[in-house]
DNA sequence: CCTGGAGTATACGGACCGGTGAGCTTACCA
DNA sequence: TGGTAAGCTCACCGGTCCGTATACTCCAGG
């Protein structure tokens, strides 16, 4: 096995036979749109025209399927905001309000009902469930890279700098998940350029 | 039916029989450590030493008694939030930053898994549900609360303040939620007084 | 006294849950 | 040519889901 796919996660990802493949697929929409428990096993096998008995060769277990299906999640949200960033903002100092305008944007187009993972959470109290660590490790990552990009930019305390940005992240995706406030995300952005020039 | 209970919401509450009271104790605690989905309508029925006839005899439905916990939960925590304004922040200015000790506690006593009515709009996608309209109800009041105080407080954009705060709160419980960011409050505290100096 | 609401106990129904067993076809590759 | 892996069909498992039915007890109020 020297040939699985690394993403930037770190996680290392068995490659995926066709029908594998499209189960995932499957199960992403799914459970993004109508929640984990609410979606069965039967019905994510008849969307990917597949029987549940490949899909239970492939990953094992549901648990299994949405912890794979949040690793994914994840993998697919880090490289578009760290790539968005990259394109959008060359200069340190630009770094971290872009990541709102990226946030802004990944909400209005893959994720009209708030943060998966936030949302996920909801449905998984136990820290034993294979997806809740996946969860907490995406939080984790986030605090880590908005500390990272607070350092490039010269922020005497990037800790404090990251901890605001994670907060304003947070409430500006699950408030869009609620709809009661338009342009969340532009509310963030100026409360932003307040906590940076102070 | 003159003697309905009315409380904070303005919503009017049908008297509860003594077991209806304890179904609702029972589902409240339930439904937010477990989540809604994951609770059946059994363990709730056991977990009041009541039978399920009863159940459906006080409320009709599942779906109606999840709205039950979620008007009621909502009830507490206005009342809750408001009294803790009133007791803590006399002074118009002081009221604003005061709604996030208050919230502080009240993660910290009521709600450690975060909010519950984000919670519980992760597991309730469809507008159709009895819930949903109590969750969007919830945040629209929080919305226009803090626009209120903002504008006792002499703010001079009352809804760019308030937004600002829904921002804030938001993301501290979703942040609590996770256990990620140990004095979430604390950030907001400091984010809050830049906000309105500013 | 007796009526009616609140509650009990037990049982059932049909649908769906996650998960498995046995055996078949297809296609690639040595 | 033959083996192997991927995927398929069909059937099945025990358990749980929400909701209902029948029949009995208790107790306060008119």
């Amino acid at each position: 096995m020297t040939d699985d796919s690394v993403a930037t996660t770190g996680r290392t990802v068995p490659p995926l036979t066709p029908a594998g493949r499209r189960v995932l697929d499957a199960a992403s929409g799914l459970f993004y749109r109508e929640g984990i428990h609410a979606v069965g096993v039967d019905a994510i096998a008849a969307a990917a025209g597949v029987t549940k008995k490949t899909l239970y060769a492939c990953f094992g277990s549901k648990d299994r399927l949405v912890a794979a299906y949040l690793a994914e999640r994840d993998d697919r949200w880090r490289d578009w905001l760290t790539s968005w960033v990259r394109e959008h903002a060359p200069a340190p100092a630009e770094r971290l309000p872009a990541t709102l305008d990226a946030l802004a944007h990944w909400l209005d187009r893959e994720a009209p009902r708030g943060c998966a993972f936030v949302n996920a959470l909801a449905e998984l109290p136990s820290p034993d469930h294979p997806g809740h660590a996946v969860v907490v490790a995406q939080k984790r990552w986030m605090l880590d890279y908005f500390t990272g990009l607070a350092a490039d930019a010269g922020h005497p305390d990037p800790d404090k700098a990251a901890a605001g940005f994670m907060l304003l992240h947070e409430g500006v995706s699950t408030v869009a998940g609620t709809g009661v406030l338009p342009d969340a995300a532009g509310h963030a952005h100026r409360m932003a350029a307040g906590l940076l020039t102070a």
